[in-house]
DNA sequence: AAATAAAGGTTCAAATAATGAACCTCCGGA
DNA sequence: TCCGGAGGTTCATTATTTGAACCTTTATTT
């Protein structure tokens, strides 16, 4: 593991629900050394990714992460694309509406708008979501590059639940059906009383950059009702594609396989 | 100089007009041998910091970045606040809006709200404003800690125009009427031919976090429309200020004495 | 179509930077 | 006042980083 590594692994540890962390718990969590971990914050600090409070002396993730955040935004403008789409979405539905981009071959939530009702599926900034047991993995999956898919398979797949599919050919057959389909559906395989639905955003080469998804209470989803909802989030998953690449969604799609 | 920091030095070297920068390029603006280059980049993209385009191999900032922004945001959430305060002043003044956030005693500017006209003046998201020679500078000057006010004016002073202030004294008047002003006021200090107000948001330490600003060109800036401009963005940083800590913008200044 | 140039990428002995045990200080309970 | 735990610092030891030289691919020129 390289020294840069490591310091961007502390980043890592901040999360929504531990904004704020002391330099002996981190330390203690990334299993650093107490000197090594408060230098390699020194680096981080240096560069606005940390800060430090003055009074408490914890340390908290920086503004330098937003100016860059806002530099690749300003290029690759996918969630104020996405946005309206996820807040028209949210109202129409009701449910709460999640953007996930990807990084490495994973997915990442990177926005989430909650409806207003208080039996509600949660869904955090920052999460990573599995690619083959939830919604978003399998439309991912549905648009992604042919070795990336045996990748993400060829490990041992997690039962999260005891619906997971963990049988590489039953994710494939999902995958192919998300693919037909124009959008996937996972019937509580993540987290039990939950489906959610999703669709992949295609990048300028074909290939998924990420994903749109609706996810709902088992006891709010009818079939009728995921069937709406998938509609619903392939038709805002495509305009988005197509405003973030300028190209029309079905000459993206045919790309993927040139 | 850490290997951490030469990591994220080369986050740096990407801006608004470069977005996209190739290894060769990378390695020639930062300096560093193309092996070391590369073995950098690599731990950035494993984490998302970075991603390379499959089809030019070119690298640009990556999604990882987001996310983490997100999380902070979510716990500092500056420009959620502050965003409907610069739509506003946007389109009440027709000039450019800009927010800047303080990073290690520099100002940042992470978002801008440009007007539909022609004639006006163009900040770039991830500039970083020299303090002594801005509005938004001399805004964040007159609420900072006496320490980093003396730190700030006891380095040389760089000359940007032929009215930039260069000496400390001149500065420091600067500050003082801008304190007792509730904005301050900045002549051309910058760039020929632009004027621009501003005013401090302070952190719950009494102190100054950001600085909101207001910058248009000299022909459409009389000395009422400044200091109209000057009122107005004032206004809206005790708003944003009260909104982020939830307490009365006087007890804040108070805070700062004690 | 051969030649050239420039980019991306890789290797491994030499050089340099990272590491962590031990130490210090400060603060808030008991 | 003593204690435990926090943040912070030091420096000989240790492990990682470095870069010249090399290969490969791709685009451009002759």
């Amino acid at each position: 593991m390289s020294t840069v590594d490591k310091a961007i692994s502390l980043l890592d540890l901040f999360s929504i629900h531990a904004p704020e962390l002391g330099l002996a718990e981190i330390a203690r969590r990334s299993g650093f050394d107490k000197a090594t971990t408060r230098r390699l914050l020194l680096s981080l600090a240096r560069h606005g990714f940390v800060e430090q409070d003055p009074s408490t002396r914890h340390y908290r993730l920086g503004a330098g992460l937003t100016r860059l955040a806002r530099i690749r935004e300003a290029r690759f403008p996918i969630l104020q694309t996405a946005l309206p789409f996820i807040r028209e979405l949210s109202v129409a539905t009701s449910e709460t509406v999640h953007l996930a981009e990807a990084v490495n071959g994973s997915l990442l939530t990177v926005l989430v708008e909650h409806p207003a009702r208080a039996n509600r599926v949660n869904v955090d900034v920052g999460e990573y979501l599995p690619l083959h047991s939830t919604a978003s993995g399998i439309a991912y999956l549905s648009h992604a590059r042919e070795e990336e898919v045996k990748e993400a398979l060829g490990r041992p797949l997690a039962a999260y639940t005891s619906r997971t599919l963990t049988e590489p050919a039953a994710v494939l057959r999902e995958i192919e059906a998300a693919r037909v389909r124009g959008y996937s559906v996972m019937d509580q395989g993540y987290e039990d009383g939950v489906v959610s639905v999703a669709a992949a955003i295609l990048g300028s080469g074909g290939s998924a950059i990420g994903t749109l998804a609706v996810a709902a209470p088992l006891v709010r989803t009818s079939k009728a009702a995921a069937a709406e909802r998938g509609r619903a989030v392939a038709a805002a998953a495509r305009e988005i594609s197509e405003r973030l690449s300028g190209e029309d969604f079905n000459v993206l799609k045919s790309r993927a396989s040139a």
